[in-house]
DNA sequence: AAAGCGGGGAT
DNA sequence: ATCCCAGCTTT
């Protein structure tokens, strides 16, 4: 197994003083965050994972919520995969919630309850990755791992003037090399989440407050002036966009149809209501042909737009009724529609519901 | 290596 | 509008 790294530090870089000054900033002004009251490896855990693409003031509610309804990772493993879903309701990335529910049941199961301290065996649980890996290895269990995220590569490409496009995978592998070079071995969890505050409060993507930077002096893109200019990133490309009707159908009691979309996929086994191509000639007879079931449609009702990061639906509302069964789905009054995991456009569409 | 996977906030 | 955010899994 060749060992090769991609990256020394500069000779004159005081790596000490980096770290001191860093820690020090840190331990001065964090925030003061919910799951930052203790080093408990499942509430790091949970909170990592929420962060994933995430931002902190999204993820609080979210984050005291779940730790009150799911105090501990036998709670968690318990739970019907519905609930935690709706728990994980309006976050987004829902796999995450399936994986961090399949994962704490592999620890209930194998570990005895108790969050692996091993490298290979937490890297092993599903919805684990690098950045995860490192981020609780350092701070539930304060090894000298790197957490290299979104923060710390555009700390480390400005600090160390690098150039590489963070877009591409093969450029984690440098920042892992730079950050394991200057990772402090007495207080790593400092040191990454000081890193992660930085690159949150200070060394932004847009006008960085490089006046206020504990690293400023150690910061090789300031020297140079051009900090603006890092990371280089390549960009995306733009999301396809599909026309729907948003079909809400009633049966002769007034009762909703909802149907719970597939166990893989975008917003796995989430529940909506039936979105129907615009591209079909007729929408009954489109619908007796996927479903089995005569509709009649009525009446139309507000147009929805809902971007995500790949795709962009545009929603129609179509009202419907019936007097057969579906069997796909089935028909729930309007007060127990909340009792269903939804992700957020359906709620847009439920806007539509007097 | 690239694509798929949400939703919200900042500018 | 565009970019970004405490990324991971699948192909």
């Amino acid at each position: 197994m060749k060992n090769s790294t991609t990256f020394s530090i500069p000779v004159l870089f005081d790596v000490h003083s980096f770290q001191h000054d860093l820690i020090t900033w840190y331990s001065k002004i964090k925030r003061d965050l919910p799951w930052r009251v203790n080093q408990d490896p499942y509430r790091i855990w949970v909170s990592e994972i929420m962060l994933q693409q995430t931002q902190v003031d999204t993820v609080i509610p979210y984050f005291n919520h779940f730790m009150e309804r799911y105090p501990t990772v036998y709670d968690l493993a318990e739970a019907d995969e519905q609930d935690v879903l709706k728990s994980w309701e309006g976050l987004g990335y829902y796999s995450r919630a399936r994986n961090l529910h399949t994962a704490v049941k592999e620890v209930v199961e194998n570990y005895g309850g108790q969050v692996p301290s091993d490298k290979q065996e937490l890297k092993n649980l599903k919805g684990i990755g690098p950045y995860t890996l490192g981020a609780i290895l350092s701070i539930a269990f304060d090894q000298p791992e790197p957490a290299i995220d979104g923060n710390v590569m555009r700390v480390m490409s400005r600090v160390f003037h690098i150039e590489e496009d963070i877009a591409k995978p093969k450029t984690k592998k440098l920042f892992d090399d730079v950050v394991r070079e200057v990772i402090s071995h007495e207080d790593p969890s400092s040191f990454n989440q000081g890193l992660m505050e930085l690159g949150a409060l200070i060394c932004t993507p847009q006008k960085p407050k490089c006046d206020q930077c504990p690293v400023q002096e150690h910061c090789l893109a300031y020297s140079y002036g051009n900090q603006t200019d890092l990371p280089i990133k390549s960009k995306k490309k733009k999301q396809k966009q599909t026309d729907y009707f948003g079909l809400i159908l009633q049966n002769e009691k007034g009762e909703l149809y909802i149907q719970k979309r597939p166990e893989d996929g975008l917003l796995a086994n989430l529940w909506e209501f039936p979105l129907v191509p615009k591209s079909v000639p007729s929408v009954e007879e489109w619908f007796e042909t996927e479903y089995g079931a005569q509709i009649m449609t009525h009446s139309k009702g507000e147009k929805v737009r809902h971007v995500f990061s790949h795709v962009i639906w545009d929603i129609e509302i179509i009202f419907a009724t019936t007097e057969s069964n579906v069997e796909s789905g089935i028909f729930v009054p309007l007060e127990k529609l909340k009792e269903y995991p939804f992700p957020n456009v359906q709620y847009k569409i439920m806007k539509n519901l007097v």
